[in-house]
DNA sequence: GTTGAGCGTT
């Protein structure tokens, strides 16, 4: 009862998800259980967790039995502060597997999809198929969020630039594989030489400092060896 | 040790 999504996404089908953000990246789904569970039966509850470090992103997802417990619970839960952060609570998006979900209930499949769903969800950005994709690049290229800082600067002067930005890049492929490229040969390379990897450079560095004219005393064996006249140089 | 828009796993 404490371990939650270890076993999978246990039945969707007749729960509601709700999306919660804005936690501290300490708090973990035994800290927010109890919290949403006093407002409706919680079925499960689940925080993803980057690949690479393992820690938290920072959201959550909670899944209420029913709708009108969820729906409390969005209107109680959020802007409440949790560990020192007000947290956000509203109704999923999207699914575990892409699926598309209209206020928590699981509506249709991405499989499915074709001209019903353009009722009421309007999709403001990029095209159909191109989402999946960023997705992906989205996990990939959150981490500090220091870069996106500068971004807020320049989205206010010029939206245009973010927007061509983002619609073609490309180069962003490349980025892709440079992740998971970079896991493998941190590997590879700890595997091929272990106890000299930087054995060239430093002695390349070494050889630099010494042909200097006007090296201290203290450094050049030389200097000592020729000074004339030198007070006590401890033999 | 850090970070802060967003949408998820066996």
């Amino acid at each position: 009862m404490s371990h939650f999504g270890r076993s999978g996404p246990p039945d969707i089908r007749d729960t509601f998800s709700l999306l919660v953000l804005n936690i501290t990246f300490r708090t973990t789904a035994d800290d927010l259980f109890p919290l949403f569970d006093k407002y409706g039966k919680v079925v499960d509850v689940f925080i993803p967790r980057d690949r690479r470090t393992g820690e938290s992103r920072g959201f959550a997802f909670v899944r209420y039995k029913y709708a009108d417990e969820a729906q409390k619970a969005v209107d109680r839960l959020d802007g409440r502060v949790v560990d020192g952060r007000e947290i956000m609570v509203q109704f999923a998006k999207y699914g575990p597997n892409a699926e598309r979900i209209r206020d928590g209930r699981i509506v249709e499949s991405t499989s499915k999809i074709k001209s019903r769903s353009r009722s009421r969800s309007p999709r403001p950005k990029y095209r159909d198929g191109y989402r999946d994709r960023d997705r992906d690049y989205r996990r990939r290229s959150r981490s500090r969020s220091r870069d996106r800082s500068e971004q807020d600067g320049y989205r206010g002067r010029d939206k245009d630039y973010h927007r061509r930005s983002v619609s073609c890049s490309p180069d962003r492929r490349k980025d892709r594989g440079r992740g998971y490229d970079e896991e493998r040969r941190s590997r590879s390379r700890s595997h091929g030489s272990p106890n000299s990897p930087r054995s060239p450079p430093r002695k390349a560095r070494l050889r630099d400092e010494s042909p200097n004219g006007h090296n201290d005393n203290k450094h050049s064996p030389t200097s000592k060896s020729i000074s004339p006249h030198d007070e006590p140089v401890d033999s």
